[in-house]
DNA sequence: CCCTGATTCGC
DNA sequence: GCGAATCAGG
């Protein structure tokens, strides 16, 4: 993969945009997020925003807060919720309350709180694969949330994927 | 361990 | 110019 006008104007637009390396690299597709840090500092459009690595990580933001929040009220099994906002996805991490388990049978009423939204290039072989949405319109996605190593889906949705099937029956 | 960007250096 | 390897960090 060579670096074509178009190829670069989309980097320059996607690194504008607060995406990482590495999202950029799978959205351009033939590159890794090495080629792209490499051809950003090239371009010298370093520098965006904050400085020094890693910035996905805030904690009371007005927004943040309230959505911790809604969060937390939307997912009743929900025991310790973290949010981050970076500037590039949004992404939660959440544990759930053990003994909460036995009272969500009913698997309609399972709340999966949020997804990253990923787009299919973006999965990995430890992303969620739930599809959000309508496949054939633009803004489908996939969860995206992490999906360990037991399955094509991250513990929420794998339990609306994978019902036992004595539970399946009850709750017909 | 997952991820992030920064830097180096052989090609 | 390119990008893998490596480094430094969250």
């Amino acid at each position: 993969m060579n670096w074509t006008d178009e190829r670069v104007e989309l980097l320059r637009k996607l690194w504008s945009e607060g995406l990482s390396a590495s999202q950029i690299a799978a959205q351009l597709g033939g590159v890794s997020r090495n080629a792209v840090i490499g051809k950003v500092h090239r371009l010298k459009l370093s520098g965006r925003g904050r400085a020094t690595a890693a910035p996905a990580r805030q904690k009371k933001t007005t927004q943040g807060a309230s959505m911790q929040k809604t969060v937390a009220r939307a997912a009743s099994a929900a025991r310790h919720v973290t949010a981050s906002i970076g500037a590039t996805a949004l992404q939660v991490q959440f544990d759930a309350e053990p003994v909460a388990r036995h009272y969500i049978r009913p698997v309609e009423n399972v709340v999966v709180p949020i997804s990253r939204n990923l787009q299919l290039v973006e999965l990995t072989e430890r992303t969620c694969k739930w599809p959000n949405g309508d496949p054939l319109s633009e803004d489908f996605s996939f969860c995206g949330n992490d999906a360990g190593e037991t399955g094509p889906y991250c513990k929420y949705h794998a339990r609306v994927a994978f019902q036992p099937a004595a539970e399946r029956r009850r709750a017909r």
